[in-house]
DNA sequence: AAGTCGGACAACCGCACATTT
DNA sequence: CAAATGTGCGGTTGTCCGACT
């Protein structure tokens, strides 16, 4: 399936390349990404396609810094989920697991854990990390996932997530996806009362602002998330 | 001005899991 | 049911660039 590298290119994309990558997008959208290079006319692989577009070209992206608000999200939602990042992106409204973990591993975590050194083998590091998201027992859904059902250490979930063709009822699944969202987060924080018995991390000035909040243009209700959060301190 | 160091981030790699054949 | 294929994820590496000496 990784298919043969050789040949193939591995440096910077080029403005060419975002070019042809995002023209391929636009008349066949996301998805079949193993087409993506024959199609835009790509010397690349289909990771590395699916990459450029997911963490850079994707016009839904939002880049540069991180607001305070952001922050502060990053660092409870790090603490309930460990490096799940693609979890902790999918709360951060225009963000990618790539951002995240970057913005983690050069901002925040050195201040945070500096607990694996550099020569701890990387199987010892994943099966760490993941112990330590198993002892969060903790039913997620799928974000991206067409069957709504996802793996966690082995454990197969049922998720939430519905995909439908139809606007009126993605908007209705949109609405019962949200409530689940919710119900989730809630489920999530009921399980871990202690990790919060600690107090909040890093709070900033700006965690009193809530309006500064709503700005976000989130899937979920970041109200409800704070107020969940904040219940659990 | 040149060399180096370190931070930031884009990209690659290997693996695991889901889906298809 | 098994193998092949496709996709997603987390960890690591490479490169760029500004700060510092």
């Amino acid at each position: 399936m990784e298919g043969s590298s050789e040949g193939l290119r591995k440096a910077a994309w080029t403005a060419v390349e975002d070019s042809l990558l995002r023209q391929c997008i636009d008349k066949y959208g996301e998805g079949k990404w193993h087409k993506v290079p024959l199609r835009a006319g790509l010397n690349r692989s289909c990771k590395s396609c699916r990459e450029r577009w997911l963490n850079y070209l994707n016009p839904n992206i939002k880049r540069g810094e991180f607001g305070s608000d952001e922050v502060d999200l990053l660092l409870r939602l790090h603490k309930l989920l460990r490096n799940r990042w693609s979890l902790i992106a999918g709360r951060l409204p225009g963000r990618t697991a790539n951002d995240v973990k970057n913005y983690w591993k050069t901002h925040l975590g050195k201040k945070q854990e500096p607990r694996f050194t550099s020569k701890t083998r990387k199987r010892d590091v994943a099966c760490s990390a993941a112990s330590q998201a198993q002892e969060l027992s903790v039913t997620k859904h799928q974000t991206q996932s067409y069957n709504g059902r996802s793996q966690l250490n082995g454990q197969t979930e049922v998720g939430l997530f519905q995909v439908s063709n139809n606007d009126e009822e993605q908007s209705q699944l949109l609405n019962s996806q949200i409530d689940g969202e919710s119900m989730w987060w809630k489920s999530l924080l009921e399980q871990n009362q202690e990790a919060y018995t600690d107090g909040p991390v890093a709070i900033t000035d700006d965690e009193a602002d809530i309006t500064s909040m709503e700005s976000m243009s989130s899937l979920f209700d970041v109200q409800k998330l704070w107020i969940l959060f904040n219940e659990g301190d």
